[in-house]
DNA sequence: GCTAAATAGTTTAAAGTTAAACTAAATTAG
DNA sequence: CTAATTTAGTTTAACTTTAAACTATTTAGC
């Protein structure tokens, strides 16, 4: 074996152990910050059942369930259970798509768009207090490398 | 209201905003890894388990359930179902503590340090994968902002 | 010493997730 | 046009997690 073989499988090795030390400080960071999140909701509304009112407000004012699952990265069957969990807040509505009988859509209540609105602001000191901590500059440079990891695993997502 | 004030008010809400969508980044990508991490795992190996098996092998030869809780970040309960499943599999020995009647003391078994090897080995591909398709730089640069990150929310956990 | 409070671990109930089976509707192929 | 395949959404079973209740042991206070 070439001595450049061997320094780039070392390379290579090291590599995917950052990787790996990244992911599982990226996956406390997430548990973390996600308990904190929920706590701070109101109508004991749950992250998953937030990030869809907050998808309505910020891309589509409507989509089918599977465009909701996919959005989400969750399962159909996880989509359903919110969707219902939701729907018996009237925080949105579930009607059959006039031009497909197989599918159906989903559109924000104006109660699930003030929900939304009072969840952002009930959720706002915690990460304030959280900002404050955190210089808003390191957080600027974190995103787009995120942004860009996130992409990297979504486009080979198997 | 004096213009600063005004001011720090608005890069308080701009931080808020910049910490939200940085936590939501964060929360996917946590999913998508721990996914795929736990797709390449073997012995029907979960994240949780693995996590504990190769805490033995960089921290500590034993602890307590309730120090693994702690280090773990999840509840006694999700750690004792954790352990049930390891001892299971003769990855781990739990035996009563000598000097407390109350506490219990886990060790890892040779068994347990092959299987966490072998988990190394099998997830390996999947992250050199990613590693190939990010800058070492970049990860390097990230790593003790996600490390500052997870001090902060740790230190002020309710 | 003895009682009260704290601590360690387990159990249980409620909730949420996934994967797979299932139903129904739309496409595609022949 | 009919039959087979694909697609959308629901349901179910298995599993995991949390929070809270519970058991047992240790520590503190008096």
């Amino acid at each position: 074996m070439s001595k450049s073989m061997e320094q780039e499988k070392a390379d290579a090795n090291v590599s995917g152990e950052l990787v790996f030390r990244l992911f599982n400080e990226i996956g406390i960071i997430a548990q973390l910050s996600t308990t904190r999140f929920e706590r701070s909701l109101p109508h004991g509304m749950s992250k998953p059942q937030f990030s869809i009112l907050n998808w309505f407000c910020r891309v589509d004012d409507q989509a089918s369930p599977g465009r909701l699952a996919q959005a989400m990265e969750v399962t159909k069957g996880a989509i359903t259970n919110s969707l219902k969990k939701l729907e018996a807040k009237n925080f949105i509505t579930v009607s059959p798509d006039e031009n497909s009988g197989r599918q159906k859509v989903v559109r924000l209540t104006p109660e699930g768009r003030r929900a939304r609105d009072e969840a952002i602001l009930c959720a706002r000191p915690a990460f304030e207090q959280i900002s404050q901590s955190l210089p808003a500059e390191a957080l600027i440079t974190l995103m787009p490398e995120l942004e860009k990891i996130r992409k990297v695993l979504d486009e080979s997502r198997i």
